[in-house]
RNA sequence: GGGCCCGUGGCCUAGAAUGGAUUAGGGCGUCAGCCUGCGGAGCUGAAGGUCGUGGGUUCAAAUCCCGCCGGGCCCA
């Protein structure tokens, strides 16, 4: 936490210094500087000011510099003036090196922040069509959303957690097709989990078939209406159909360590009748308008600002186009709606949580509030910018000066790599990689990667425990399984593409989940072997002055600034490197600096109780990646 | 045709919002070391770079602006 306060008290000393020395107030920039020797935090304000009066940098800093006065109770121990123009600071190491310590072996909250206090916000994340398993790129979404939930929790947001459920399109339709028309068995034949069945058997042959039977075409678009309609054979097989694959990839979810609050059915948003009343809503705030000729004569259309082609909402025959669903259900999470939707309990979570869910029909009287938010986060990913542009578009229109705001939360695919593509006995020409396709078959499942990765923790935490039980071996290895996978899609930048690559995915070492969670079991193995309660006092705290010590006193102390970073940008990637970076400075004080072997006692004490401030942050910020850090692993 | 995104050593990637400090961070892979010291999923070192390319702005550009090339996506 003290890394904060050495930032504010220099900030508001520089500000002083500026106005004693009658320079304007500017914004400038307080970072960390390349080389230790530069301090620990540098301003750039003299380059700014410079710049805006035509001054020499230099002579800026050094005015500065001579009205620069440090209070006696501040955490800023020197300064200087350096060329070509840097104020640089140097910290109080043993206050902030005592403070964070003792803060991060003490609060449980650590790193926490109050920013989000009644801020009501709804993260809606995974949304896969329920004719099929989780695959790897889906996991991207969940990993990305369920980070972005712990995050915004932890910075004291209300938030809540939906999953929307398209369980009205052509692909449930397909698998109805493959069971009752094409002679798929109900129960897969080899004991396979449900969901992967239809995904990769039904699913995938029924859209082969079709090129071959004309007549299936005809009852998919028959079972079609059938759903449309409701209330028949087919319609209610649709619908049991729909939720048993849920409830498989719900499993899959769980146990990558997503749960949710709400399922929204797209069935029950057509049901509410909601798009109509929305519709009057846009055609009195003359939001859309009615095509009279042309090429869109009879359309009612949108047409945003600064572009010049304008979509269409509703086609001249009356139907819907896809965003037409999309328009209410935004609206809903945003509360520009009243909640029309009725709700019941869907399933209780393995973690104690119940999950509801939209109804049709009468629901229970009492329940949750779902909807209704300040912020609503979309997860999806950038192939739907457009549409979810056009949708924020109507939203802002609809919303007029209201605070509330929808966000599309965009990130890139994830695509197999040439060489995982030509294992799973799908050819490519020419290119490195290939987009997935649930359709043609071409794709990873979550579950068989998991299955991987818990196949090689397995051989390794049996070999490294080799007097633990089988159930041990299996609970750590799908926890350092999870850690590989989750860390591996947090970790890269939301607009870069993702190639992903087996084989590269279970190395479990460098840059990975199961290196932090390394790191901190050898943290674990030091507590537990030295059996005391953690103390540090200014003196011990003093001690550890090593530069190796200080990169890791210094990282703790600046936890809460990271997280500020990642909920500010949305961008769980940054705690993803933080708790790496962490774990790495860790892993250089391990070596080097003996921890139950050092004599002086004050010093043991102090580096005891720096291995603790380490794992509690390093096990916080893995939590708010949804990885948990075993002692052993 | 219009729009959005990406391009950093053999491969992957950070840094770009807010331009700065004669060493552009990491990881994989390669090579060489390190357990009679708390767990070697580790540590140390080496080799490997026109930051796609050409121009512009600036005292200063991987970062900002424009053109081009290559790749991806969306719309028509």
């Amino acid at each position: 936490m003290s890394f904060r306060e050495f930032k504010e008290h220099v900030k508001k000393s520089v500000e002083i210094a500026i106005g004693e020395a009658d320079y304007p107030l500017i914004d400038y920039e307080l970072f960390e500087p390349p080389r230790p020797e530069f301090g620990d935090l540098s301003a750039n304000v003299a380059f700014m000011i410079a710049n805006k009066l035509g001054l020499n940098p230099l002579e800026v800093a050094e005015a500065i510099g001579d009205k620069l006065r440090i209070p006696e109770d501040s955490l800023i121990a020197d300064f200087e003036v350096h060329e070509p123009g840097y104020i640089n600071f140097k910290v109080r190491y043993p206050d902030l090196a005592y403070r964070s310590i003792l803060d991060a072996i003490s609060k449980e909250d650590y790193g926490s922040l109050n920013i989000g206090k009644g801020k009501k916000v709804c993260v809606e994340h995974t949304s896969v069509n329920p004719n099929k398993a989780l695959h790897i790129g889906h996991v991207r979404n969940l990993v990305l959303g369920d980070s972005i939930y712990r995050v915004l929790k932890f910075t004291g947001h209300d938030v809540q957690i939906l999953n929307y459920i398209d369980d009205s399109g052509s692909q449930i339709a397909d698998i109805v097709v493959g069971f009752k028309y094409a002679g798929f068995p109900l129960e897969p034949p080899d004991g396979k989990k449900f969901d992967h069945y239809c995904g990769d058997h039904v699913y995938v042959k029924v859209n082969e078939l079709y090129a071959k039977k004309p007549e299936l075409i005809m009852k998919q678009k028959e079972v079609l209406k059938a759903m449309e309609e409701g209330k028949s054979d087919i319609a209610d097989f649709a619908k049991e159909l729909t939720k048993r694959i849920l409830k498989e990839q719900l499993k899959t979810c769980w146990r990558i360590g997503a749960y949710y609050d709400c399922l929204n059915f797209e069935s029950h948003i057509i049901e509410a009748k909601i798009w109509d009343r929305l519709f009057n809503l846009m055609k009195d705030k003359g939001i859309v308008q009615f095509v009279k000729e042309g090429e869109l004569s009879g359309c009612w259309v949108i047409k945003m600002e600064g572009e010049d082609k304008e979509k269409v909402l509703k086609r001249s025959d009356g139907t819907l186009t896809y965003i037409a669903k999309d328009i209410p259900y935004a609206a809903w999470k945003i509360g520009l709606i009243e909640d029309p939707f009725q709700y019941d309990i869907f399933i209780k979570q393995p973690n104690g949580k119940d999950l509801w869910s939209s109804v049709s029909g009468k629901g229970k009287d009492e329940h949750p509030s779902f909807g209704n938010s300040d912020l609503a986060i979309t997860v999806i990913d950038v192939r739907q910018s457009r549409l979810q542009k056009i949708i924020s578009y109507i939203l802002s229109l609809l919303g007029g000066k209201s605070e509330k705001k929808y966000l599309h939360l965009s990130y890139e695919v994830v695509s197999l790599s040439k060489k995982t593509a030509d294992e799973l006995g799908i050819t490519i020409e020419k290119k490195e990689f290939i987009h997935m396709s649930g359709r043609k078959g071409i794709y990873m499942n979550a579950d068989d990667v998991l299955d991987a990765l818990h196949k090689k923790a397995y051989e390794e935490t049996k070999k490294r425990n080799p007097d633990e039980s089988e159930e041990w071996h299996h609970n750590i290895a799908e926890k350092v399984a999870i850690s590989a996978l989750r860390f591996d899609l947090i970790k890269q930048d939301l607009d870069k593409m993702i190639v992903f690559d087996l084989s590269e995915a279970l190395n479990l070492e460098g840059e990975t989940g199961p290196y932090v969670q390394y790191a901190h079991a050898r943290a674990s193995s030091i507590i537990q072997k030295a059996g005391i309660i953690p103390i540090i006092t200014l003196d011990g705290a003093s001690l550890l002055n090593d530069p190796i010590e200080r990169e890791l006193v210094k990282m703790i102390s600046k936890f809460d600034l990271y997280v500020e970073e990642a909920v500010k940008n949305l961008s769980p990637k940054t705690l993803a490197r933080y708790a790496y970076q962490l774990a790495t400075d860790f892993n250089a004080f391990y070596e080097r600096k003996p921890v139950l072997q050092e004599k002086d006692e004050t010093k043991r004490e102090a580096r005891i109780a720096l291995v603790h401030a380490f794992r509690n942050v390093v096990k916080t910020a893995f939590n708010l990646l949804g990885i948990e850090t075993p002692d052993r692993i």
